[in-house]
DNA sequence: GAGAATTTGTACGTATGTATG
DNA sequence: ACATACATACGTACAAATTCT
């Protein structure tokens, strides 16, 4: 898993989000998402783009956030709805 | 017109959403908008704050941002397209 | 055309609030 | 009481695009 690209003119966040998001509609990812501090430490990215990039995929209905637990994805068969 | 309030639950950056959602889509504010920088002073918030109501406005098809020109009022025959 | 000023956008750091475990 | 985690909000800095001098 090659490191997000600095320069590249795709935001990091939104490359971050990419990544996640692959990774959660091909449904290797479920249950937890890493939280945003952890996303942060492993990406090499400020917790406030890591949070950015969690933002977007809830808003894509991706995911669900819920204070004090966690990211969650959604699963499949709820999306859309 | 009130300040905002700083010890709503609603977050300022909405509540500033708000207040420009309201003022176009009554029609009274049509052409640019005042930039991030101007809101951020009149309103009392940090640019940060001013960038997010803008960029949410814009999300909805509102306005449309221009990089180094400015963010403007999408004409009401024109929103949802 | 060069340079400064303006404006949006991205990014980092930090602090605080709120909710959960 | 304490740790974890999302959300808001501040400040700062720099990049990119545009406009003005």
């Amino acid at each position: 898993m090659p490191d997000l690209d600095h320069d590249s003119p795709v935001p990091l966040w939104e490359q971050l989000a990419g990544r996640l998001r692959e990774e959660i509609t091909s449904g290797r990812l479920t249950g937890r998402v890493s939280s945003a501090t952890a996303l942060a430490m492993s990406y090499g990215v400020s917790r406030d783009t890591a949070l950015r990039a969690l933002a977007q995929l809830a808003s894509e209905g991706l995911t669900v956030a819920r204070r004090g637990r966690g990211t969650f994805v959604v699963p499949a068969a709820d999306r859309g709805r």
